[in-house]
DNA sequence: CGTCTTATACTCAAGGAGAGTATAAATGGC
DNA sequence: GCCATTTATACTCTCCTTGAGTATAAGACG
């Protein structure tokens, strides 16, 4: 208990900061992965946390029905930033960004709103590999990507960066990974490749395509895509996505959208039911060619009954 | 874009508030898993976020470095609370608390610094199932949480509280999950078994087993155990809190150390050898009965070659 | 009635995970 | 030196999961 260096007293006013809430809200329609944009889509709705709030969650709530009209279902935290802006901004020193990962369903945004939805994919069109890369993207995107490698000072700082680049999108036969999106982003952030990188200080360049946001609202976006993707493989987190009947296929196309690639159907369907995810409701979809399909719904009770966790541990009986 | 509900400014001196930097620091020595305290094991180390700090982790390292005189490596963010406090009260609703787990081996702590390691179980007594539940908690555990289920209102809410119970702990033949460290925290919380609750407001009974710490920071600690107990399965974390060379053994008891639960031998050297993540020394482990062991080294090299990731979804190949 | 399209049921092989058995290489007591 | 004990390490075996198909059913439509 000597008293030289733990600094103990907390200097409370003199530090005070401010915390601003900002929501990723996902629906997904039409087998279309959609984000709430206010600013026309320049911004994701957000807004300061203040004393009028009971908590974070219920601040965050606040901001974006007042800001959508919509009302927020399964809500959780994603991260919380500070770092100072990219280029030495001094103001974003004083403020911190708690974000979080909302789910819903597509709504009618009440009129007066600014809000309204965007296709993710508008943000980061390499994302989307359902149909293989774009075209436009597909040669683009390497070929930046290895001048970016080039240009680096030493041989070994080349690789270095070569091999980050081919890791996170897949290149020299790489498996694709969907759940990297934050890295991508980084990556071409760094890269110098994103409006958000000029904006911030880069070497002005042409920039590859997608759209930008203001202050660090496309990381954001990212960490939420990239959380989601991670979240469907090991909880029933869709559902909060799909409305409250629908065929296998619609599930399989939300899942197959939000993943950003294709999944095998029959081994889909063998999945869901063998996990005894849904249960049939009776009825049959009109819509449609094709043979027509049961409908499904939730089976809200898995919640309960499982506290399903991934163990790849080789646990031991005795 | 009329005009209505968006409410747009930031006003921001109003909404002023003050972050707190907290750290869950771990390691692991001889089978334990210890965390680094401060105020006679009574707190986890913390300290404002402050103007003069780059980033967020800039500014928890300076603070666990003047606290402990222990420099911070591995660093991952874990969580953001500022929940009011539980029995209301006004301060806490002003301040934030952003928090760390961070990874490193155990050091002598400088003097002149009041931090020092504690056992990790010391706080969490219920979560060490290596030898089965310590014989004082086994009866203990269940039939408070039993009385407190009954306790309930609504039969239909004295079924729900027991189900919990049940999953969280394990009860009624059901699989214990190392992973729900957060979740049977929270519930004793709950039931008022712990001083934490009792202190913000529950009735005052006879807790169970396991220390206090100041405000929200046993939660937080919690939530520590809860992050590494899940990402030592798909990251090769544990490597960050092993000396530079040790037997497969030693590899084997700082696992189970994390997860609380013995792990079956040959299972688990299968799995570290089949995914490449140690290489021999060359050199023979000295002390020890037994037949000596060949020592391994960590492959740093992993980190580079892989972005593993495991994938649940039955992709297509087409 | 055949064709197209989607739904749904099965099959099959390869790989991984759980649970042991079998040896090997030390130590310590006799 | 020999044997019991202890830990290390190598294999084996079986079952379950997963990837990848094939086969068949049930509608719509010309």
């Amino acid at each position: 208990m000597a008293g030289a260096p733990q600094k103990a007293l907390r200097t409370s006013a003199a530090n005070a900061i401010t915390a601003d809430l900002v929501a990723v809200l996902v629906a997904v329609t039409e087998g279309e992965p959609k984000i709430m944009t206010i600013a026309n889509g320049g911004a994701l709705p957000s807004g300061p946390f203040e004393f009028a709030h009971r908590s974070l969650q219920t601040g965050l709530r606040a901001w974006v029905e007042a800001q959508t009209g919509h009302p927020l279902g399964y809500v959780e935290q994603l991260y919380t930033f500070a770092d100072r802006g990219r280029a030495g901004d001094a103001k974003s020193l004083h403020s911190i960004s708690i974000s979080y990962l909302g789910l819903t369903r597509e709504d009618k945004v009440g009129r007066g709103f600014e809000a309204h939805w965007s296709g993710w994919y508008e943000y980061f069109p390499w994302e989307d590999q359902r149909a293989g890369l774009p075209p436009s993207l597909a040669k683009t995107l390497a070929a930046r990507l290895k001048a970016w490698s080039k240009s680096a000072a030493s041989t070994s700082l080349q690789r270095e960066r070569w091999q980050r680049a081919a890791i996170t999108f897949g290149f020299d036969d790489r498996e694709w990974n969907e759940e990297l999106v934050l890295q991508r982003y980084e990556l071409l952030y760094e890269a110098g490749l994103i409006p958000e990188a000029v904006r911030d200080g880069a070497a002005a360049t042409t920039v590859i395509p997608g759209r930008q946001m203001t202050g660090d609202h496309r990381r954001i976006l990212a960490t939420g895509i990239a959380r989601l993707r991670a979240k469907i493989k090991y909880r029933p987190v869709v559902f909060e996505l799909m409305p409250a009947e629908f065929t296998l296929l619609q599930l399989q196309r939300s899942v197959e959208a939000l993943a950003g690639r294709l999944v095998h159907k029959q081994n889909f369907r063998r999945l869901i039911e063998q996990q005894q995810l849904v249960e049939e409701t009776g009825a049959i979809a009109t819509e449609a060619v094709g043979r027509p399909a049961k409908l499904f719904r939730f089976r809200h009770a898995v919640l309960a009954e499982r506290a399903v966790a991934g163990t790849k541990l080789p646990l031991s009986r005795t």
